[in-house]
DNA sequence: ATCAAGTGCTAAATGGATTTAGCAGACGGA
DNA sequence: TCCGTCTGCTAAATCCATTTAGCACTTGAT
């Protein structure tokens, strides 16, 4: 092992001349098809020994200049802080790396500048192709894709601009209400007294959710009054309060309790722990977190498909999909019931 | 805006032929030095425009390779499930970013090989540094850093081929462990009944865990008996089980709980749920989660200081610090008691 | 008329790899 | 002897941007 204590890296260039032969040579042997150029075997192994000694490391910036690929994948999100997006995350990584690639993920906290920059910076990057996850507006970052002619794909929040997967948010909170529904009559409660907890009407996720929840009610007979869904934002705090205002104003818990996001949940259990109330009532979660899984009441919990989605959505980079500009929906998971 | 149907991206020879300049002239003015190396304003201004409406994107890996200098900044880490990488991640990227560096994170799943050869990716797109996080053993990819004259810093866990920053496990857990000998005391229960549960003899962050334990424990006047240590592991079910057979065995809860690390307490509320024990005893963990935060009984929460952590790694990758390879101690932040 | 100084710009080298067309020599067959 | 065929390798163009030395011209002073 040489040690290379000079400053300078290794090229091409230094194993050729170490060994005596061309760039081309050097060049051909290391990418393996030294046969096909009828490079002597003996020549071959001389140069590979050589680079190896040298400590020679390819330079991708300038392969990927010379072919016009960076070997870079690249994905934009809100931060790691949920299991889903980790989940994500780690889904995306593994993916790129099975197709050869390096994974770029850049977490931009859901500010529109930082997106556009961060976005931006990836495509001067020269990235393969952008995943774009849980953007509000995709549309900006799609239309710098495509002046790129970059593929893209939205992922869990769609836009019209590309491809798009997401949860099948209604199917899934119409399933989970489903089974609330059933214990709640199973416990003799009324099923009029349900509530949907979190979110922020309008909003595409919260709004599909609150479709699948009122969806479940009426095919169960139910008429859905306003007082049974509460947008109350994901903060915890929001929901904390919020669900303490409804439970003081009607004088006790809901029957059946459908929770919209993680966040929404710690809200419910800061408010259960602070108040002492006894959280014994159906509820349900549209997320998925060990922690909450392990809380001392039993919830019904959706996780996302993680899997099929990241699957789904590196399908979908190629030119036809591309074009196509589909709202691909992959139904969620039932954790627990 | 001169839509690019064309798929060939834009360069600056594009740029010089429309608006009949030379290359140079357009790299100088788009460098933004065209007055110090006396461009016409004007000259300046139509290729600005020029550039601006043939979408001109600067390809970051041409101006890499003439410059040696990748403008990326790399990360390995275990995953992003816990509060403690993802908070690390998210700093990551942030100073990466003040620094005008893309930020790469990749997560490894603490699999040796594929730390390597991602590793060897992220050398071969020739990151400005690379920070090497949570990884047991860091003297290969100190090594392999080294060879490719690239700073490194080990963060979480040391090694002793590059400066390393850790949280000071020792000390916090000391400080956490005077506490609960406190509220211990105070409910009139016995110090000699306290339990250090999770981790793994042997590894550098429980070691030092448990040393802590010990120091506070020693300094309280009790002399540690080996029924005080139980390192069952990190997996939930593990330290679900290892504290049922404790309780089971010695008939009663421990009057004072020190547990290692967010899983492990994950293990434990489990228990406490599955057998319906309220865990009144006086709880700490080496380890922060806002659900944990929020569960049915108060727990004193170390929470890693992230931010400090991150902005000495920062700042120890100028080469006098690379060369020193100190163990750089944080202590970590108390965050409830 | 001559020279220095200033103005506005460009040619060309460079960074590290890939890839194709093709060169030089050996060898066999007619 | 001459041609065709192999064998083993290489020259050179190319990808895109940066940067320095310096060219050609004008202006003003002497």
């Amino acid at each position: 092992m040489t040690a290379r204590v000079g400053r300078k890296k290794t090229t091409i260039y230094d194993v050729a001349a170490a060994v005596d032969a061309s760039v081309s040579t050097v060049s051909l042997v290391l990418n393996g098809d030294w046969s096909r150029y009828r490079i002597k075997e003996e020549t071959s192994e001389r140069i590979l020994k050589t680079a190896h000694e040298l400590g020679y490391k390819v330079n991708l910036r300038a392969r990927g200049l010379r072919l016009s690929k960076s070997g870079l994948a690249g994905m934009i999100m809100p931060h790691y802080r949920n299991r889903f997006f980790a989940d994500l995350a780690e889904t995306f990584e593994l993916g790129a790396r099975k197709r050869n690639l390096c994974p770029i993920v850049v977490s931009t906290q859901r500010d529109v500048e930082v997106e556009s920059k961060v976005a931006s910076t990836l495509l001067a990057q020269r990235v393969e192709f952008l995943f774009i996850v849980g953007v509000a507006d995709p549309a900006i970052l799609n239309r710098m894709c495509e002046e790129a002619s970059v593929p893209c794909v939205n992922v869990d929040l769609p836009g019209a601009g590309a491809p798009s997967v997401v949860s099948d948010n209604q199917a899934g909170a119409c399933l989970v209400t489903q089974k609330l529904i059933n214990k709640v009559r199973a416990t003799g409660r009324s099923v009029d007294d349900m509530l949907f907890l979190g979110g922020v009407a309008g909003e595409y996720a919260t709004d599909n959710r609150v479709a699948g929840f009122l969806d479940a009610l009426r095919q169960a007979g139910v008429d859905p009054h306003p007082d049974m869904v509460s947008c109350c934002g994901y903060r915890p705090e929001n929901s904390s309060s919020a669900f303490r205002a409804y439970v003081e104003r009607r004088g006790r818990l809901p029957s059946g309790l459908f929770i919209s996001s993680i966040t929404t949940f710690e809200g419910v259990v800061r408010y259960s722990v602070s108040s002492g109330t006894l959280l014994d009532c159906a509820v349900g979660c549209f997320d998925w977190d060990p922690f909450a899984a392990d809380l001392p009441f039993t919830v019904a919990m959706l996780r996302q498909d993680v899997e099929s989605m990241m699957e789904i959505a590196f399908n979908s980079l190629d030119s036809e999909r591309q074009l196509a500009r589909d709202i691909l929906m992959v139904p969620p998971i039932l954790e627990r019931a």
